[in-house]
DNA sequence: AATGAATGAGAATTCATTCAT
DNA sequence: AATGAATGAATTCTCATTCAT
């Protein structure tokens, strides 16, 4: 259960072997969007990867494992995604409501795009494997938006910053599952509402002392 | 067998099986409140309530009545505390800031004396039993959240009102839970940040034109 | 795997549950005398007891658990058997022919009845678990050796009266699953030999400074 | 694929072929050593060599294999061993007493010198593929040991010679592993015993009718 | 009603061995 | 010969639920 120990039990070195890996992460995805992490099973992973749980424990060392190497993808896509749009000119120059706003759409999509990240990172009431991944991409989710904020709010605090990034990746975590783009009317009222209370939030943030 | 059948005034059964209720939905409250809902497990919720797993199922069909019959208590509190709280006068005559105070800090004091609440409420990746309770009681605090604010509101569309509310209660379920009094500078820190961005969305509620 | 974890999972309270750990318990015993520590699974435990898995472990915590019974089982027995041979009496007074005659052939006797006993007490190179059983019961039998022989050479120092209770049963316990009555001329000749070198042991060991 | 190919003094196929095999017995040798039979796995042994599974299998059929080569090394080393120090010379002419001290010290040597070979001799409880190896070595070292005793003591019959030869290897084998030099003051009582009890069954050898 | 034993499907993980490249 | 991915039976252990007493 330490860092070490989940380190793939090995690089694969044969394209087979990266190609199984990648099967196997895509379908850990796919049940997680489908069951979330109650049926994620390492059986159902191998099967659903077409391959044997044999190979699945060739390739990494446990579950956990599993969790955190398809946590590290989506950080990958994340930060890509995060580096096209908040640049520190964006941060800095942006009116507010487009911030907000390409903050929301394109987190949506990613969403979207990226089938069983809801179940991997608005975990809560789960499984310490997953409660950790969660923490993981969380954490650096916060970093990045109090770095983000802390250039167009320069005066405010480190204290005040992590709040706030704290509190608007929390607001929009557990609103965005449920308030996707092709999930319906009461969707759409949601996602808007929650561009509104940012965007509140913001305007108010510079006036604190920090 | 002999002292029990001669005593006239023995406890009445249906007491005893409160009793007995009432014991298995504290143990249940205490495992989840330790160890999540992966700790709950009937045997052991049997064996923390001191009786036996035959027992627990004389008096629930299954593992889910016991989360259910779980959720119904603390709604029950919920309802109290509610009542209290947020009478129409108060929604109608206080200013904001003292609303939103009062809706924080009742709340955190809530969650600080009903252990198990949170992971019964919070729980996201969860088992579906538990999602189906945090959805009931989800429901109902949205619907009361939009009632009272309806009253305080009353231009805003049911749709908004609605969406108000869940996004409301989403920022507050989402944070509070790692912003109880008690739990150091930070939780005190997100806490005030919590409510200026509660405040600063009622404050732009009545913009709307719904 | 700590001790407390070893307890049996909880005392059978009904006279069932007593049946079955005895079961649980003869099969082990059997499975070891058979194929030794290797073919002693849990599963094959159950089976061969007649019951089911899920059954193995309400009575028993793992695997080591099972072991462990066994071994209190078998050390109950030991201890009755060596108390009845080596009273403070006959280790003062009786020749010492006699003690090693009596030593080996009732220790012979003990093996023939009990299954098991040798795969779990000489477990030389064997899983942790079973070291650590015999080892308990290996460290219980050097200390009665040791006490017994000290009643008979009083001058001798603990560690000499140690190491040569050590030697001893070292010897026996070696020897002894080869050499059982009934296993034919080269085993009674290998019996014989023993005694004699024990014999010539105990006559040399008075002869110690200490 | 050029340079090698090029070289017309290229290590011989077989030479390379031996180191292969010699690194895998060492990493035999060293699990053994270090975690006993139990984490001697091939895959193991593969890595610890640092080549592949696929290598393993290419000089050894199977597991046992691995272990009967191994086996087949140290028997090779302790022959050499014995034919130095039990000469017929030595086993008619040298006392008791330097034999005796002879076969101890040496053998411990020899043991601390040859990790793995406790694991791989003295494994009783074991799985049949090192019972096997095990009681291969110890059936030649009973036949040294008996052919030695013969010449020592002309008159004692084939099975007396034989019987004393599996007690002495017994003992030896039994207590010589937690005896060895620079493991404590225990250890060194211990091999001292030891030394007094086969000197003193040698002494008695003689006075059977055999 | 109370007790607690019984059931068994299913979860994670290991490992000897095979085989395609 | 070398590489390392593939295979899958076997193992330990869990837990919701049923049922005999």
């Amino acid at each position: 259960m330490t860092a070490a120990a989940n380190n793939p039990r090995r690089t694969p070195k044969q394209e087979r072997g990266q190609d199984r890996v990648d099967a196997l992460l895509n379908a850990a995805a796919a049940l997680l969007a489908e069951g979330g992490i109650e049926t994620l099973t390492t059986n159902a992973v191998a099967a659903r990867a077409e391959t044997h749980i044999g190979s699945l424990y060739h390739f990494f060392p446990n579950k956990e494992a599993i969790l955190q190497a398809l946590s590290a993808r989506y950080l990958e896509d994340l930060r890509a995604l995060w580096d096209t749009l908040f640049t520190a000119d964006a941060m800095i120059s942006a009116p507010t409501h487009v911030l907000i706003d390409t903050l929301i759409e394109r987190f949506a999509e990613f969403e979207l795009h990226h089938h069983g990240f809801n179940a991997l990172f608005y975990g809560s009431g789960a499984p310490d494997a997953v409660q950790a991944v969660s923490a993981q991409i969380g954490g650096e989710l916060i970093a990045r938006i109090a770095g983000a904020l802390a250039l167009r709010y320069p005066d405010l605090s480190a204290a005040c910053l992590t709040s706030a990034a704290t509190l608007m990746l929390g607001a929009v975590k557990t609103i965005l599952p449920n308030a996707l783009p092709g999930m319906g009317a009461e969707a759409e009222s949601l996602r808007y509402e929650l561009k509104r209370m940012l965007r509140a939030y913001l305007d108010v943030l510079s006036d604190h002392a920090g």
